[in-house]
DNA sequence: ATCCTATTGTCTCAATTCGTGACAATAATA
DNA sequence: TATTATTGTCACGAATTGAGACAATAGGAT
């Protein structure tokens, strides 16, 4: 969550929040940043809430630009959760307390929220993650070693990897999971990791290059006693 | 829009609505159902309003259930529209005047509306649509002409049946835009209908069956002048 | 009955794509 | 100069797809 003052239940919207689910990509391991809360051990995805006039896409890039410092992001939203027993009652009042404010004033978070889910394929190196004024950290965590997660917010996640997985080409070309270029070895890694599946070298290589997404550039000396790798980029398309 | 009354607004949860892409299939052509407000020439998906103890997912259950009589029908979320210009002023004072409401009383229904949409197939024989209490008709329409369509309605249709077009085996095998038995051929002319091009008759027929999805009955004697062709049904699966 | 016609189920054959291994071409290091 | 870990590409069979051929009807016409 965001920052917030008694004056956020007016600005705001109200009972509408949004959730993001931000990958990152380190060596073999896919990540997404996770906040905790001040000395809660009560963890959650970044998120926030949408002003009165702002655009709900807007809304979720402010956040993610305060999270990241990352601008022009290319985020996709996937879900709205909406269950009446969408609140945060429990949870948000021990926040509140600890963070020595008074959940009679801040009643407006404690009520029923419908949230909508974002994604977002940023470059983990780009980014060093800013918790919030309620939050001791924002950190990576490996997708498949999570803490266990506030309300809903371990199916929120799930269903943004389900989502990420089908179609996966179109959108590793549009995010920027990889940096700029990489080799063909790193972009199989990313897809391994994603897909939760190994890949055949050969193959995986062939179809890559037929997709024509890709861009190829000069040859990576790694300093490795081998034969030099091919670096490449996504060709980008107009936004769509 | 459904029922309204002047306690709507404190039912209900302020600035979110719903808007359903319901898809019928008759012969071959694609239909949705369109609403018509009363004596204003406007034209607006079927939509509605949550309320404040009711899941996003019952109340457009409850939207359809009214709009078609059916209940039990595969909803599908596909999209939330945020923009912070959603609102419907100008058209809804015009609706409510016509209407002889005073647009006064029913001023939260001219603010932001934040709405996600769902689409639905159904089995447009099955259906006797109905109007609500602001509106003339609730019509098919056939997709490729649509009256002028309210706010961002066209944009709504526009992403549902892109949404549908991909994977549309799963999602067909789902819905109830055909009846419970059908032909080959009925089967093929949704799928063109849906996907706006031609296939080909063998090499449909032949990936068809190999989905594993159809389930083969007994032949349909349609009176016509040649070989009667098998009848067929999708085979469900528990739900997920 | 017999022939005719529209449609359907299946087969065939070529074209394309995919799984899998082979192999030559490096870029350091010993 | 030999050695080693990779990498880019090719080769070959297997699986899938595009496109036409053809036999098997279910009536209607004669």
């Amino acid at each position: 969550m965001q920052k917030i003052s008694p004056s956020t239940a007016i600005d705001h919207l109200p009972h509408l929040a949004y959730d993001s689910v931000i990958f990152g990509f380190s060596g073999t391991q896919l990540k997404i940043l996770i906040m905790e809360y001040h000395n809660t051990n009560i963890f959650a995805l970044p998120g926030g809430f949408v002003l009165k006039n702002e655009h709900l896409n807007d809304a979720v890039r402010r956040g993610l630009k305060e999270r990241t410092g990352l601008d022009n992001i290319h985020l996709e939203q996937f879900y709205t959760f909406g269950d009446a027993n969408r609140n945060n009652a429990e949870p948000m009042r021990t926040i509140l307390v600890k963070n020595g404010l008074s959940p009679e004033k801040y009643h407006w978070m404690l009520e029923r929220f419908i949230s909508v889910a974002y994604y977002a394929l940023i470059n983990y190196k780009d980014v060093v993650p800013q918790p919030d004024a309620l939050s001791d950290s924002c950190r990576w965590y490996p997708v498949n070693a999570l803490p266990p997660l506030m309300m809903d917010h371990a199916l929120i996640v799930e269903k943004a990897l389900q989502t990420l997985r089908d179609n996966l080409d179109r959108k590793l070309a549009r995010g920027n999971l990889l940096p700029p270029k990489f080799t063909m070895k790193e972009l199989q890694q990313a897809y391994e990791a994603i897909l939760g599946t190994s890949l055949l070298r050969t193959t995986f290589q062939r179809r890559m290059l037929s997709l024509n997404l890709l861009e190829r550039h000069e040859k990576q000396y790694s300093g490795g006693a081998h034969k030099a790798p091919y670096l490449y980029s996504f060709i980008r398309f107009e936004a769509s």
